[in-house]
DNA sequence: CCAAAATATCGAATCGTTTCTACGTCGCTT
DNA sequence: AAGCGACGTAGAAACGATTCGATATTTTGG
């Protein structure tokens, strides 16, 4: 910034006012400054003007897996919007440990980002007093018990409810549901929907077609498994988990059991090959994109706004939409 | 920093060389300053040292489509070897788009990144000078031509050579390759491994069974489109893309084409679900977080070697691995 | 055409660290 | 018992920007 100032013969404080445009620059010192950083081809230090304005444009994002197809899209819609907003992105993956999250947190707040991006995992502890004072945080996808606002999410219950409906209207009365993990928001919710509605068409809930827990292939194998020995197996299973539903079909094809005319299958998160199972997946799509994109706008709204006025916190839950495709359909008599 | 050292009743240097543990401290002395730090829960300004010390202990990866699950995975690896060694991760997606490229690794360099991983887009202008003095810069799994060093990706012309033979060995004579975009060196290799071995083998390679041009769901349907119209369509397809491979699935469903029975299939890029697919898919697998983990190592030694001496730059090759399902068998007579 | 008002520019202090130099203190040696 | 190293510690100057009060320049009005 000394070499432009020297080059352009005027003071840094003119420098900075043309790069900032704060104060008005006469328009032949103005093109001289210019003219000096493009010829010295000069970019600013961000991390210097991060010092001095306390102000970092720099938001870091902190997600369980990035190697689960969700997130990658979710962050994708972060991304997009952080950019656009000027803002940079700092990526953590916590690999669903909560001592790494928490590592990962102190890091963020030790390079003084403005904000966070959370999808917490499995078993954090509980929040509150970690961001006390730090930096604003809105929690995307997995929202932790009690947080009511600084949230956007699918609206999961929603889904959950949906994909029941679905199962019923097609002459389903035998649905179990491999709930995942019951820790997490978005399969609590989603067992809560599914429950709702069970409720409202007066069908009987039964324990054993309710199978909760990890949420890899193995686990929705196993859960399969048992769902299948049952003296009365159901006649069609939803997963909450891309994994648990994978596992399903590997064992219903080890067992050479037809989908969907022997049991219906249907999962949650909608990915681009789902289409291209054989049969085609029914499943309910998330608006992953929209998730990040509305949570990078919540966060950035938390960050400029006044630091004196109360924090306008939202809670926002993004609709979710159901892809019927060949893996459901009505039960064989 | 004042505060601590306030309270610890010690100047702010003797914090610092607790912290740095650069210089000796009496022990009495360096408790006291250790429990300030935690009575006070105090985090160092990351911001602040980088400017002193000239070194942000930040990387930059960028990558043209994060939801390509290819990069998911290399950024996990990329993540857990910076995390390791202390650094962070600042995520550019460039969209596939060299002018978003370019903006990202001039905000990377604003920022004073320690280094950068690259997978370039497309149609990436030359490099050369853009890094020239800025940062080292090491390229993942897309390397531009002429770049010799400084490189990790697959080994795809072995990749392309190791599925050909393959075909070939199973009683393929015809086999079309949708070679996807020759100006990315992935796609380039694995066509020369391609050529290679057709070579080898004394097999001719028709023109109207080479398609290349973009890697889209669409192109992949229209390229299988063509290949069924000849008057001797293949009797095996290699797609050099995972989207690609989508297409030819879609079209060769659509016309109800049995698949291996009728026409044998494969793929590069070997995702979760290609095992679920029915039939499950043959595919040429990459150690994807291998190529971000070597790539985030090779780069960490660039930084971390002496800015005198002349850089080591190496070019690392990342074997692949042919994984055999069902989606190739011997050509019907 | 000159003073006052308005506008533009400069210099210096500052952000929170590190690091260099200078100084103080302690324990040995003789 | 005094002097000399060795070892610790403190103070102050930087790193590269922003920003504020002070000063310089231009414009305006009478």
């Amino acid at each position: 910034m000394r070499d432009v100032a020297r080059l352009a013969g005027v003071s840094t404080s003119t420098v900075s006012a043309v790069l900032n445009g704060t104060v008005p620059v006469r328009p032949e010192r103005k093109k001289r400054v210019l003219d000096a950083i493009t010829a010295l081809d000069y970019l600013p230090d961000t991390i210097a003007r991060g010092l001095k304005t306390g102000k970092t444009n720099a938001i870091g994002v902190v997600v369980p897996d990035i190697t689960n197809a969700f997130y990658p899209e979710v962050i994708r819609g972060v991304e997009v919007t952080a950019q656009k907003a000027g803002y940079s992105v700092l990526l953590c993956d916590s690999n669903e440990d909560p001592h790494r999250e928490e590592e990962h947190l102190n890091t963020l707040f030790s390079r003084r980002v403005d904000g966070v991006l959370l999808a917490c995992c499995a078993d954090s502890t509980a929040y509150g007093n970690t961001f006390r004072g730090r930096f604003p945080v809105v929690f995307v996808d997995r929202v932790p018990p009690m947080m009511l606002e600084g949230t956007v999410a699918s609206d999961n219950v929603q889904a959950g409810s949906v994909a029941t409906r679905h199962l019923i209207d097609l002459g389903h009365r035998q649905i179990a549901m491999l709930a995942g993990h019951l820790g997490l928001s978005p399969h609590r919710d989603r067992l809560e929907g599914f429950r709702k509605v069970m409720q409202e068409k007066h069908l009987p809930i039964l324990d054993e077609y309710l199978i909760s827990g990890d949420v890899q292939i193995e686990d929705g194998l196993e859960a399969c498994r048992q769902l299948l020995e049952l003296k009365q197996p159901p006649t069609a299973i939803m997963a909450s988990n891309n994994k648990l539903l994978l596992g399903v079909l590997e064992l219903l094809a080890q067992r050479t059991i037809r989908v969907p005319q022997q049991i219906s299958v249907l999962g949650f998160d909608d990915y681009l090959w789902n289409r291209y199972f054989n049969p085609s997946l029914t499943a309910v799509a998330q608006n992953t994109f929209e998730i990040g994109k509305s949570g990078c706008e919540l966060l950035l709204e938390l960050i400029e706004q006044d630091q004196e006025e109360e924090p306008v916190l939202r809670s926002v839950r993004i609709p979710t939409e159901l892809r019927i495709r060949n893996s459901t359909a009505a039960p064989s008599a």
